[in-house]
DNA sequence: TTTTTTCTTAAAAAATTCTTAAAAACTCAC
DNA sequence: GTGAGTTTTTAAGAATTTTTTAAGAAAAAA
């Protein structure tokens, strides 16, 4: 499967670190950030498979991060660390979205048991993200490692990064249902108006390609996302 | 949406008593039982939401009723309630399914909200596509994930997302009845005149694509719902 | 009969997707 | 760093699909 990948935001750098290495002795892929904004910034530029957030930190509180992750993605697992016994965070932090909250000082062995219990929780509806990066699309030969899809084995197209990885998701889930959300969180890392206007020009773009063989035919499941056909 | 119901295992006859109440203040429905042994019986007689363990109790702990409710379901949550504050007993906690644990005492309001986070991001689950989406009806053939229904294996008919999920509760409950109200409030997510006047539409457009077959017909059951019957 | 509920049809309104094109951001060689 | 080429985003109106509203007729219940 790989390891799953954790973006820890923590301020208190020792700490940080002390967590970090520890998580990645039992083979998490963990990405450190100091503060809320640098962690948002990371959360927007990588695939995590959850995030732990400090709540006291400077310039933007694990909450708002929280937030704003929430905002981008509705599924990933959140835990909170705090050093405050505090109801009020506790309820806030459940009312933002939070997965689970721990009180430092915590155990360690207990985060890592509560990391590997939300994880397997979230396994459950496990997503399709294949290794695989040879498609055969009707007529087409699709590489998508270098990006390459050709028709009859000859005229190749070159496609754009963009392009290559919504053709790959859509190739995954051939003849199924690509949900819209999937592409727009997993490729965009985002899922708003603009992302999603995005993607409909790709959705162009790539029907554009697929002009050549008539018996492929990207399909819109109004309201749910895209198939891609073969007939 | 109607009350959750919540089974709550609990030997100290006061405290459970208490806390029943409480919960029932904010409208669960719960039900208290003061053993394992009992809180099993309880829990195969009824249809849960939600479990609440006491873990050290006579006759079966929390822990061992958990493994057999467990094996029983997978998916219902499980908090555990906990005087001791020993780490073993979390992480065995976390071992047999634990959704979230509490040591006590513990704040009131703060059970509240990880009761309220918790359903709430079952409710999530559920209403993806978790269940079946394949299903035969007469001579058609519908996949609700792909909003297809198709006639005699050919002619295939799309449909809207409120049509497909409209059918889909008609097909889930297929020779009984669907009650109005339960499709109004899962699938309109409001019950009042206008959305009442909505669905009577989707009715019709339903019993106009299932008229080819004449053996499957959408009865209305007056002031109480619809009845999809296949001959 | 009177009232309530359901059915039918059609139009209005809302939401989503498509199309095209220009603006902005990014890359890479120089 | 600059500038050409590429990629991605933004924009805005058109087209399409879906959902709601409306209003009278029909059916069922009281």
């Amino acid at each position: 499967m790989g390891s799953k990948k954790i973006l820890l935001v923590e301020d208190d750098p020792n700490f940080g670190t002390v967590l970090k290495d520890y998580l990645a002795l039992y083979d998490y892929n963990v990405t450190l950030a100091k503060d809320g904004i640098e962690g948002l910034i990371e959360f927007k530029n990588n695939d995590f498979d959850m995030c732990i957030l400090d709540v006291m930190m400077p310039r933007k509180d694990g909450f708002s991060l929280a937030v704003d992750i929430r905002s981008t993605n509705k599924e990933i697992p959140i835990i909170f660390l705090t050093a405050k016994t505090m109801k009020e965070d506790v309820l806030k932090g459940y009312q933002v979205g939070a997965d689970d909250y721990l009180n430092k000082p915590f155990d360690s062995e207990v985060l890592l048991f509560k990391i590997k219990a939300i994880l397997q929780r979230k396994e459950l509806d496990t997503n399709k993200d294949s290794d695989e990066f040879e498609f055969v699309i009707g007529k087409f030969f699709f590489n998508s490692k270098l990006r390459h899809l050709s028709f009859n084995g000859n005229e190749s197209q070159k496609l754009s990064p963009k392009e290559s990885k919504l053709l790959k998701m859509l190739a995954v889930h051939k003849n199924d249902l690509m949900p819209r959300e999937l592409a727009l969180t997993k490729i965009w890392r985002d899922d708003n108006y603009f992302t999603s206007r995005s993607m409909d020009v790709y959705i162009a773009k790539l029907r554009k390609y697929l002009k050549p063989d008539e018996d492929v035919e990207i399909l819109n499941i109004h309201g749910e996302g895209f198939r891609m056909v073969e007939k």
